[in-house]
RNA sequence: GGGCCCGUAGCUCAGCAUGGACAGAGCGCCGGCCUUCUAAGCCGGAGGUCGAGGGUUCGAGUCCCUCCGGGCCCGCCA
């Protein structure tokens, strides 16, 4: 497809000349072609050569190729391959129009496989903040990627319904006297996390006898037939259908709510429980701290036998929530036998179902079994997550198949800090806390910007009914907020600044929006003119017409490496190099009164639309016509 | 103490996985461009010991080692 048939061709006139297997690579700079391989050094290397003569003499053998308009051996020693660009245009645009933004870009190169993805995974307790955004938007970048890529995705999201953190909400509710219902106007969510949890914790931090009944009711939320695993519940799925509106609105989608609770009492964990002891793999320690409590020997492992062994079952008979992570993990992987039953949620806004988990009513879940599970889970988690594979690994499970997708924190710059009452000291970034009730919100950023850009909207275009404002402006602050937190590769910790954040203008998502519906309005334009598109180039083109075609012919080699590496921010960043590359080809080309260049140049713009689209749907960026 | 991640322009970040051709953007700052397809845009300018030091190599921002600075983990929390 598109560039790849040009490196095909490079690769094949090497092979000709002799030189067989030599691979050419994508070039740093466009002034060094479209292709090159730096083989001349290697050469040199053996033979005690100088790599330009030799590129030369190499070069002089090469025969002549169909999109391969010259090659030049250049100094210190490099192949370069440029493209034959009346040619080579004109192959691509009529490539990408044929194939649509469906599917150019994309590849069946996973055709036949299946990958779950587990992201979000937020404790049903609280509204999602701006860190929890960050999983979300990894998670379901990761799973569209993949998908483009022709793998067969089921998407998870584990609710935590068990455990300290659901206790706390339910310790304000049954025994602090805390209302039940949020006040008017604010939504259940963020009335468990605002106010029920950071006080609960805060009475909990002052009074030690209320950590015990704190232990007490997370033990009781684990028992089925108890009041409290009742009303776990349904708080649980109150916050649950609040949080998934919110990531609607950060773009997810989902195949299956798994929740923690059905780990024990569906008897997964029971099962795997029992599967552990027959393999020795845990013990019960019968003195020391961890006296009474069920541990996984982790003497073996050549790092985590220095930080002491794993706790799975706590003194009092409760699960740790590592132990209900390794026997969701089997489940995941399908090597567990145990079944899961569950019943239709509701559905994602594309219109595809969604089931939770249901013990007690459901019918049996049946997914493929998966080549890989990809979990979306913050680096601080490194070491259970680790302690999960090596458990994995000790039950003959290809440890290669659990992956651990680890990204680095959000924490809130000083200013935006300080909007919360926060004063951080000597300028650093401060850490946000949902027990002290420090964070932002992902709403209230998506609120903030949608203002932002409705103001920008209402300024265009005064005649707009208050709808297509409204759409308009969500579409904006949803792709401004994706593209902002996408910009920073996962390993990167990211400092978020509410001002930098609702930024419109520059390395933001409206800026690739705009260049979109830029080039519709070109579109319209010459309908109204009766032009009609033409992907043959007239003459030789301009130099921003080929960095245009270059870069959508260089889409699908992005895509594959990032379906590869998993390293998302090249899509955003290519996503961002075709803006650039249309905004200054809409600057220097006209299209309409373009003369004879105005067919190719059309051509060229629907070429741009098909590839930006294909791209911005994959990292979620909405579409627009207008803006 | 042990382990993991990060350190590139005043600020936010690309480039490092597969070493190669002048280290790139954006924001901010200075100066230009709207009777011409939406200026949420474009053009130009100033701004860098790629944390420090060693090593490997014909060649290191990229690989290896040491050190310094920042973050995270090592809980009967998740």
């Amino acid at each position: 497809m598109t560039i790849k048939r040009l490196f095909q061709e490079a690769e094949r006139l090497l092979s000709e000349a002799g030189l067989v297997g030599v691979k050419v690579s994508p070039p740093k700079s466009p002034e060094f072609g479209e292709a090159f391989t730096p083989y001349p050094f290697e050469e040199a290397r053996r033979s005690g050569g100088n790599p330009l003569s030799l590129a030369e003499s190499i070069v002089s053998r090469l025969g002549r190729g169909e999109f391969i308009g010259h090659v030049e051996a250049a100094p210190p020693g490099f192949i370069n391959f440029h493209a034959d660009w009346a040619r080579f245009s004109a192959y691509t645009v009529r490539e990408v129009l044929r194939l649509g933004p469906r599917e150019y870009g994309g590849s069946r190169e996973g055709e036949g496989r299946v990958v779950l993805v587990e992201h979000t995974s937020v404790n049903p307790n609280k509204a999602l903040h701006i860190g929890h955004a960050r999983n979300v938007y990894l998670g379901d970048t990761i799973a569209r990627t993949l998908a483009k890529t022709g793998y067969q995705v089921y998407v998870l999201n584990y609710i935590d319904d068990s455990g300290a953190q659901m206790a706390s909400v339910l310790l304000g509710f049954l025994e602090l006297g805390m209302p039940a219902e949020p006040p008017l106007g604010v939504r259940f969510d963020e009335y468990c996390g605002d106010q029920v949890y950071v006080e609960v914790s805060r009475r909990v931090e002052a009074d030690r006898r209320l950590e015990e009944r704190l232990r007490a009711l997370a033990k009781k939320i684990e028992e089925r037939e108890s009041s409290e695993f009742k009303y776990a519940r349904l708080v649980s799925d109150k916050v649950l259908s609040n949080q998934l509106l919110t990531c609607w609105r950060l773009g997810a989608r989902y195949d299956l709510l798994f929740r923690e609770s059905d780990v024990v009492v569906s008897g997964l964990w029971s099962k795997t429980f029992n599967i552990l002891q027959g393999r020795g793999i845990v013990y019960l320690a019968a003195e020391g701290p961890n006296r009474g409590c069920w541990c996984v020997d982790l003497s073996s492992h050549p790092v985590l036998s220095k930080e002491g062994d794993e706790i799975l079952v706590k003194s009092d008979g409760s699960t740790t929530y590592v132990a209900r992570d390794i026997a969701f993990a089997l489940w995941k992987l399908r090597d567990s036998d145990v079944e899961i039953r569950g019943r239709e949620w509701g559905v994602n806004p594309d219109g595809t179902p969604i089931i939770i988990t249901e013990t007690e009513t459901g019918a049996p879940i049946v997914f493929p079994r998966p080549e890989k599970v990809i979990t979306v889970v913050g680096s601080e988690q490194r070491r259970p997550q680790e302690v999960i594979r090596y458990v994995l690994t000790k039950l003959g499970v290809n440890g290669g198949r659990y992956l651990h997708y680890s990204y680095e924190r959000v924490s809130l710059s000083p200013d935006s800090a300080r909007r919360l009452g926060v004063e951080s000291a000597e300028a650093r970034a401060v850490q946000m806390s949902g027990r002290r009730g420090i964070y932002i919100k992902a709403d209230e950023v998506l609120d903030e910007l949608k203002r932002l850009a409705a103001e920008e909207v209402r300024r265009r275009h005064s005649d707009w009914p208050a709808g297509k404002v409204d759409e308009t402006s969500e579409a904006i602050a949803r792709g401004a907020l994706r593209y902002s937190i996408l910009r920073s590769e996962a390993d990167k910790a990211v400092v978020f600044d509410l001002r930098e954040a609702t930024r419109l203008e520059g390395d933001t998502g409206p800026y690739i929006q705009y260049s979109v519906a830029r080039s519709y309005r070109i579109l319209e334009k010459a309908a109204d003119a009766g032009l009609k598109a033409k992907p043959t180039p007239h003459g030789p083109l301009t130099s921003e017409e080929k960095m245009l075609v270059r870069s959508i012919s260089f889409l699908p080699l992005t895509i594959e490496m990032a379906a590869k590496s998993l390293r998302l921010r090249q899509l955003v960043t290519h996503s961002r190099e075709l803006a650039v590359n249309f905004n200054e080809f809409y600057e220097k080309c006209p299209v309409i009164d373009g003369g004879e260049h105005a067919q190719f140049r059309l051509a060229l713009v629907e070429a741009y639309i098909v590839a930006q689209t294909s791209l911005m749907e994959l990292i979620g960026i909405p579409v627009l016509r207008e803006m």
